[in-house]
DNA sequence: GATGAATGAGGATTCATTCAT
DNA sequence: CATGAATGAATCCTCATTCAT
């Protein structure tokens, strides 16, 4: 009796799950804007009420597919950063991680700019919080380099995160944009190197 | 009798100009989607046809609204600059600046990032080279910087340039969004420090 | 308590039917130009959005209208042509039939010519392959007329076929913009007579 | 003093000759309803407003340059026939002349029935009768041919005339579509073949 | 006689979403 | 739970034509 009820619930996260395979997948081909729901419902096999039956909006879609894909980008660099030591190293690993997974799904990336962070329900929502876990990661990680005495105490660590971060979401742009080539390990040993020593020349140290 | 009013007759160039100017209003209130051609032209006081006539497409008017904002900005800053000598307060000039174009009009900014960086037509446009010759000075600025042996000569001055202007928007990305305050000064001040003398701590001087 | 009535649900081919029905009314009474998607909707009492589901596009409305129409006739020539022997006598079927079909929708034969047999996207249009099989039967006949020796063999019977046709409407042309009469039976008559026996005088037997 | 006076004159002249002209060119190249008159009046070099001082509407410019072209046609036709004798040789001639108007100017034939022929403003109107003084060319021959003996007296020469142009037209349809070839000898001369002897094979003479 | 600014009206199409069955 | 019929609202763009200067 339990059995036929177990079923069920497996259709039905089988069922959810297949819609969000589809969304995933026509986001990224075709963007969300064109991208129907009806195409959705189409290569999932059911019918368009059928995907409002699980996801209330079309939105909603969009949210759970890069919920999900941060899901699993931060389990990875969680793991990866649990066999490394250093600073220095466990911050080039999440910049290299984060650029290399920019060149690996440039189109979920571009959902996250082009459709989700300038809107106004991104604040707050879920996906809001999931992404301030992700970057979260990297803060910890320039937290516990401040209080090993391997950075400055004094600074400004979300200001840093945003300057990686941002920095190399500006400079993927035009990859994410379909132009250009991404050399992630160089960029992150550049970032690294600018994060770390600056840019100001080193002083002269005698006189 | 009735309450229409005659719509004056201009010529060319002031009637594009006041489109312009409705355009920009309107899609600071109410962004881009939500800004119907016609209402522009009503605010403008003219018939729909008429911004057509004028302008091609709605897209044109929106690359045509933030055209005319860089051009502002540029000429503002390049004029600054002028006054300002030594490569750190002249970087700082520029961020503090950007940064209090952000607080001025965050409206347009946002326009930036939400419709147009994002589309297809962006790279390669005229409002494309307008941003390129914007985020130039910063890069002329660094390069002097460099001649002059007060930054590294190996810097990569692109990447740089990026981590500044990502690192600005992805801070105020909340205040973007209509959420917090943007402490120009502080945050300039800030960034300053961290591109100059990096994130490392001083190496202890002696053994 | 208000007018409106609310739109009874029906299965998909049932409002296809209605829809088609609607357009091809619209159509007669308005032309294809001066009739709106929405005129149509309205007349079959559904939204206009619906109509798109049915029928992607305006000009589908016009092509199935007219498919429908050739269908018809195709039927009860064919099944009167079965009934009748002798070649002059089918083919004179053929022709009355034609200017009856004229005569009697006059208004869906000028769409064909206006609307659809100018444009570029109807060679290769299964209204094109319809009207051909329609104007077959004409060939058809007259090949069984040659192959009985009623006919001379050599005659082009294509361009005999675009004589009957072509001719058939030149003349109904007035006809079919609103002008004077149509009297099928004698025309009939007389393309049959000169079809048959030409127009050159009867050489002199003896001398 | 009336050397001034000419000259404007032929100024305008000129100025609706051009006008003209533009206006054959660009509804040659890409039809009727894709031309705008301001793409007229462009290629005119003048402005809109003008092309609407010497032509009331649109559609007057179309009529008038169909107008211009059976002018051509007419009077070439007409000095054709005077050097040709016989009636199957005149008949021949203007179908053959027919057909490579057809060839040497597909886009104005469309023009003259997908715009012009269709609509409600044609029946009556000088392009109308011209076009009468046209295709009146081949009943004048006709009759002439029927009062020598030449041809049967009691044919219904009108439809003779629809038969032949109307085939010509039908026949001619898929160039005109921009699809297959056109040899004007050789289906004038099986429309001559048809028209004289008709297409019943010949009775045995004997018993 | 020419200019060019301004108009007015029209019309197809798209989609997210709901609701009766 | 699934179906799929029905909706409603929104909007860009085109063009022939007129009229003040």
């Amino acid at each position: 009796m339990d059995g036929s009820v177990k079923t069920k619930r497996l259709d039905r996260e089988q069922r959810v799950s297949h819609i969000l395979q589809a969304a995933r997948e026509m986001f990224r081909e075709k963007g969300y804007r064109d991208t129907a729901v009806a195409d959705i419902a189409a290569r999932t096999g059911v019918v368009e009420a059928n995907v409002y039956k699980y996801f209330g909006a079309k939105r909603e879609l969009l949210l759970k597919v890069l919920d999900a894909w941060y899901e699993e980008m931060f389990g990875e660099y969680a793991a990866a950063l649990a066999n490394v030591r250093g600073t220095r190293a466990r911050v080039r690993l999440l910049i290299a991680r984060h650029l290399k997974s920019i060149k690996q799904d440039p189109a979920l990336c571009r959902l996250m700019f082009r459709e989700v962070r300038s809107e106004e329900d991104y604040p707050g929502s879920g996906l809001h919080a999931q992404n301030r876990r992700y970057t979260q990661l990297l803060v910890d990680v320039l937290k516990q380099g401040a209080d090993a005495g391997e950075l400055r105490s004094e600074l400004p660590l979300p200001l840093l995160r945003d300057m990686i971060y941002g920095g190399i979401e500006h400079h993927a742009w035009n990859y994410l944009c379909g132009r250009g080539g991404l050399d992630a390990e160089r960029i992150a040993d550049q970032i690294v190197a600018v994060v770390f020593e600056g840019a100001a020349a080193p002083r002269r140290r005698a006189a």
